[in-house]
DNA sequence: GTCTATATCCGGATAGAC
DNA sequence: GTCTATCCGGATATAGAC
């Protein structure tokens, strides 16, 4: 069953491993193949055997970011508002305790205008997902009765976004920064 | 008296406000002395001879932003906590306006991994600064009964700090979103 | 202060052997 | 699927003429 014949390279697998951290720690511009490679153990060429552009495997990271949060999102639909946005700062943390990673939106969105077009428009088409998740999240919660803000859930949920996105970056040069952030939003949703 | 001896040259000068600008929209990594030279109409050298090394360049373009980050708090601490927190928006839109640049703070945390020694801690510096700023703005709007919202002034300026500096990135994906930021923002803060 | 010319290195990418 | 070998372009940086 782990060998079925339609399985994924293990070799793929682990060059978009190596990939995402280095994408989420340095930023695609800042990161090489031979990077990638070395750390691998093995030559360029090989890299370039999985994904001859670069292009590649910079869109073929965002696309499994995709495909990653449609499970994510999925896989706590049942959950309460409350315990979903736990969830969401949850993921926020586990990408700064991993070398002080920042979140996918953050670096895409700073590389933007040295990005090549197809990385672009999945860069796009990934943050709109987030952000209606965002959006949606706010708007359950209040529906639910278990937040309470001014504005609406369109509003709460893009500042919310932002102020993740925003925090998980700060928080490289001040280890205390998120863990406020997420306080000072739990306490603007008049959660706890 | 524009021709003072002590005058810094009006070609370094050039070079800066260029750099500045290559910064904010591409980023460090991904400028370089040819594109600063050929926007300049001189050879790649000249700028040698003005900024050695890149790390050089890059140290002076944070050293002039925190001596305006002085002077722009200098120049409206008369003005009432509303009227700071207004022109505060005013320079986001002002970076988003001229080619979707992101703020100083956002694109140095993003490549902060990447950056020379010395640049960081500049970069710290600066960041430092900002955050004293926003943090003193809220306690300051709050103890002038303008502002309302719960938390300390430190978690709610840390909070829209980190919002502003999010939403600018992400206004390059969508161009409405700075201004939900800035709006939601106002509304959690009681203003208006 | 700016030029030409050049050194050095590194990045992405390809050809062809194994 | 990975290797060796190589090409090409671009980046930082320096030397020395003007």
């Amino acid at each position: 069953m782990k060998t079925a014949p339609d399985a994924k390279s293990d070799t793929r697998k682990r060059i978009l491993d190596i990939a995402e951290e280095l994408l989420l720690t340095r930023g695609f511009n800042a990161f090489s193949y031979q990077l990638v490679s070395s750390e691998l153990g093995v030559r360029n060429a090989a890299i370039h055997y999985h994904f001859p552009h670069k292009t590649d495997l910079g869109v073929a990271l965002i696309e499994r970011y995709r495909r990653r949060l449609r499970r994510f999102i999925e896989a706590q639909a049942t959950l309460p508002p409350d315990g979903q946005l736990e969830r969401y700062f949850e993921l926020a943390q586990s990408y700064f305790l991993q070398d002080k990673q920042v979140c996918p939106s953050g670096m895409l969105c700073t590389e933007f205008h040295t990005l090549p077009d197809a990385m672009r428009d999945q860069a796009a088409a990934f943050i709109g997902e987030m952000r209606n998740w965002s959006i949606e999240l706010a708007e359950r919660g209040r529906d639910g009765g278990i937040f309470h803000y001014p504005g609406t859930a369109e509003e709460m949920g893009v500042l919310m976004f932002s102020a993740l996105q925003g925090g998980l970056q700060l928080a490289r040069v001040d280890d205390t920064w998120l863990d406020t952030v997420k306080r000072q939003i739990k306490r603007l949703l008049g959660v706890e």
